[in-house]
DNA sequence: GCCGGGATATACTCATACTTATTATCCGAC
DNA sequence: GTCGGATAATAAGTATGAGTATATCCCGGC
C-alpha cells in the first residue's frame, strides 16, 4: 500500500520571489489546510518523504512547518508526526491564515463571520476615534477624503486616499489591539472585494457616507460616529453580497 | 569594536520541557523583542555568531526566527540580516505573542488596551450567543454556574467553571472569528488577574452577576446580555486596577 | 552628482549524521 | 486474561559543514 500512487502531488508553487523556499511552502501547505484538503487530525507524511517527495531539503520543509506550527495549524510531536489541528485551534485571525483562507474561494459562512466581526469591531473604533483623534490626524482624514473626491474609488489613488482615511481613523483610537485587528480584517475584506468586484459594476459612492463619518469625528461624537461607520459597512456587505449576477 | 564583551547573553531557558530548543529560543527571543529589550529596527547578530555564541545549531536557531517570522516579530533578509520589525506589524493579538507580553510585567498600557479590546467584543459576543444559543448550550452554562456556586471561584473547579460558562457562551456565538479573538483575550486576562491576585485578598462574588447574564441569555434578550456582560467585565477591571495595596 | 557594476556579507538551501522523545509492542507477572 | 513494565521501532529534533543566492554597499565611470 501507499506505492508510487501519491505522485499526485503538485509542485510547489515559486512564482512568488518575495517568499522564500520555505515560505512558499508553508504557504501551499496552509492554503491545503484552511482550504479543508487536508482534513483536521490528518497526519503528513514524515519529514523525509515529503522532502525526497517534493525534491527539497529537509530543512526548508521543517521551517515551513515551524511558521504553520506557529499559526496554530499544525502541531508535530516525535515519532506521533505533525498532524493538523482542530480548526478551533487556528489563529484565524492571523494575517497570513486569513490571506490563505480568502486566496481559495471562501465559504459564504467565513465572510459573513467576517462582517459581522468588523461590524463590532470598526463602529465601536469609530466611537474612540471620536473621542481622541488629534487635530494633525482630522486634517489628515479631511486630504484623504479630497483626494477621494478627486480621484474616486475606480482610480488607484482615490483607493489609496480611502485606505489613508480608514487607517488614520483606527491609528487615532490609539489601541494597539484595535489597530491591529481592524487592519487585518480590512486587508481580508480588501481581497474578497476585488474578487467579487470582477464580475459587476462598481457600486454605489460611498463618499457622502464617509463624510458623515468624518463630520461625527471631527466633531467628537462618538455615537454618531459609531452609526455612520455602522452605515458605511452595512452598504459595503450589501454591496457584495446582493448584486450577483445583475 | 563589539569584541567579547557580549558576553552578558543568558542562556536560553530550558524550563517548560514541552516546548523544543527552536521553541525555547522563539520564546526567549519573543520576550525580549515584546518587552523593548531589542528596539524595533535592531539587526541581530548573525545565524552563525548567535549560534556560537549560545552553543546552539544554526538549525535550531533559523527555526526560531521562523516562528518569529511567522508572528510578524522580525523579518530577514539576505545581506541585510535579521531585524526587528516596527510593533505595528506585530501580531499583537496572536495568542504567544499576547502570553510574551504578559510574561513580564506588562504596561498598563497594555492592560488598558486589552481590557477595551474586551469590552468591545465580550459585550457584542453575550449579545449574539443571547439570539442563537441552543437548549444545549443553555443547559451546560446553567450546570457551569451550579458548579461555580458549588465550589466558589477559590476552588479550582469553580474556576473551570467559570471558564467553561464563558467558553460555551462564546461557542453559542458561531462566529469563528469572535470565539478565536476572545478566548485569546480571557487567557491573557487570566495571566494578569493570577499574577496581580497574588497581592490581595479575593475580589467580591462574581455570581450574582453571571446569573443576570445567563437570564439574559436564557431569555434571547440580546440588549440585556450585552448590558450584563459589560458590567462583569467592568467589575473585573475594577478588581484589577483599584485596591493595589489595599 | 548620478548611475551602474562588482565585491561582500548574510541569509537561504542542501546533504548527512546523529540524538531524543514517544508510542507501540511484546513479554512476564499476577 | 489483564495489567504493567521493559524494549524496540519510528519520526521529529539537533548538529555540522558546504555551497548558493541576493540584497546592500562602495567605488569608479560618466
Amino acid at each position: 500500500m501507499a506505492q508510487k500512487n501519491e505522485q499526485d502531488e503538485k509542485a510547489i508553487d515559486r512564482s512568488d520571489k518575495s517568499l522564500r523556499l520555505h515560505g512558499s511552502i508553508a504557504r501551499d501547505l496552509g492554503i491545503a489546510i484552511v482550504t479543508g484538503k487536508y482534513p483536521p487530525g490528518h497526519v503528513l507524511t514524515s519529514e523525509v518523504d515529503f522532502a525526497e517527495r517534493h525534491q527539497i531539503s529537509r530543512t526548508a520543509y521543517r521551517e515551513a512547518i515551524r511558521i504553520l506550527a506557529a499559526k496554530g495549524l499544525v502541531e508535530s510531536r516525535p515519532k506521533a508526526g505533525t498532524k493538523i489541528t482542530d480548526p478551533s485551534r487556528w489563529h484565524i485571525l492571523d494575517p497570513d491564515v486569513l490571506a490563505w483562507t480568502f486566496e481559495g474561494e471562501p465559504s459564504q459562512k467565513a465572510i459573513d463571520d467576517l462582517f459581522e466581526l468588523r461590524l463590532i469591531i470598526e463602529p465601536a473604533a469609530a466611537e474612540l476615534a471620536a473621542k481622541r483623534r488629534t487635530g494633525a490626524q482630522l486634517a489628515q482624514m479631511g486630504h484623504a477624503l479630497e483626494e477621494m473626491a478627486k480621484y474616486t474609488l475606480a482610480n488607484p489613488l482615490g483607493q489609496a486616499a480611502d485606505q489613508a482615511f480608514h487607517s488614520t481613523l483606527l491609528n487615532a483610537t490609539g489601541n494597539m489591539g484595535v489597530i491591529a485587528l481592524a487592519s487585518t480584517i480590512s486587508a481580508a475584506v480588501r481581497w474578497t472585494t476585488i474578487y467579487k468586484q470582477r464580475t459587476r459594476k462598481l457600486p454605489r459612492d460611498p463618499l457622502p457616507d464617509h463624510r458623515v463619518l468624518f463630520e461625527a469625528v471631527a466633531d467628537g461624537n462618538g455615537p454618531a460616529a459609531r452609526a455612520a461607520m455602522q452605515h458605511l459597512i452595512e452598504l459595503a456587505l450589501a454591496d457584495i453580497n446582493l448584486p450577483e449576477k445583475a
